[in-house]
DNA sequence: CGGCATCCCGTCCGATACTG
DNA sequence: CAGTATCGGACGGGATGCCG
């Protein structure tokens, strides 16, 4: 383990790409959900293909959990863990900060202008 | 504008991918730095091709600034704006969540385990 | 010193179609 | 309903070499 090492890294591991982040923000906010519930409700239209992959590596990570009913029809469930919790921390600072600056301007580039100014 | 889309994408545009978040991170906490010592100083050895790129993505969004000497030979400093210094606040939540998730265990898979026992 | 040119690979992301 | 199969494009990342 290097000494410098920054935690930015390990957690960029984690929600790096367009969808993981989104994925557990969805599942730290509402209850478990179904599979095409949670892909309705992700907004920015996700493929079933993509977040059946996306979810598979969260699930992979212990970040989420899969809870299949055995069912006919299917029903299965994914939920947040305890681990997965641990994640709000950084997920609410970096919603904040995009929140923020999405209300102050149209694009990031005309907000870099106004603050640099 | 959306009315519930996440800041959460937002954010990601910025520091997805395995660089950007790194070089916003040094140059936060460092004085404006020059090429090749930001190159010498990443952990985990970047590519001068890679840095190259990366340092234009943020210089575009006006996260840093580049200050060209124009001398011979080169010198070209890389400096974090106002605006960049905006980023510290999320970065340094991944930052500690990294972290706190590196001391507790050497790999993800194993932390995932311990916590959601 | 601070890059750019070239070539390459693996991953991300997506549309469409289909299935138990 | 909850996915998988197939195909394909875009992008991130890297090795090597060259240049003013």
């Amino acid at each position: 383990m290097k000494e410098n090492e920054t935690g930015i890294e390990i957690t960029l591991e984690i929600v790096c790409g367009k969808w993981k982040g989104l994925i557990l923000w969805k599942l730290l906010h509402e209850k478990p959900m179904r599979f095409n519930q949670l892909r309705r409700e992700i907004d920015g239209e996700i493929s079933s293909r993509i977040l059946s992959r996306e979810l598979r590596k969260l699930t992979d990570d212990g970040l989420i959990e899969r809870i299949d009913y055995e069912m006919v029809p299917p029903k299965v469930e994914y939920r947040i863990t305890p681990y997965g919790k641990t994640t709000a921390s950084f997920l609410t600072s970096m919603n904040e900060w995009g929140l923020e600056h999405k209300r102050m301007s149209t694009s990031r580039k005309e907000m870099a202008r106004l603050i640099n100014k």
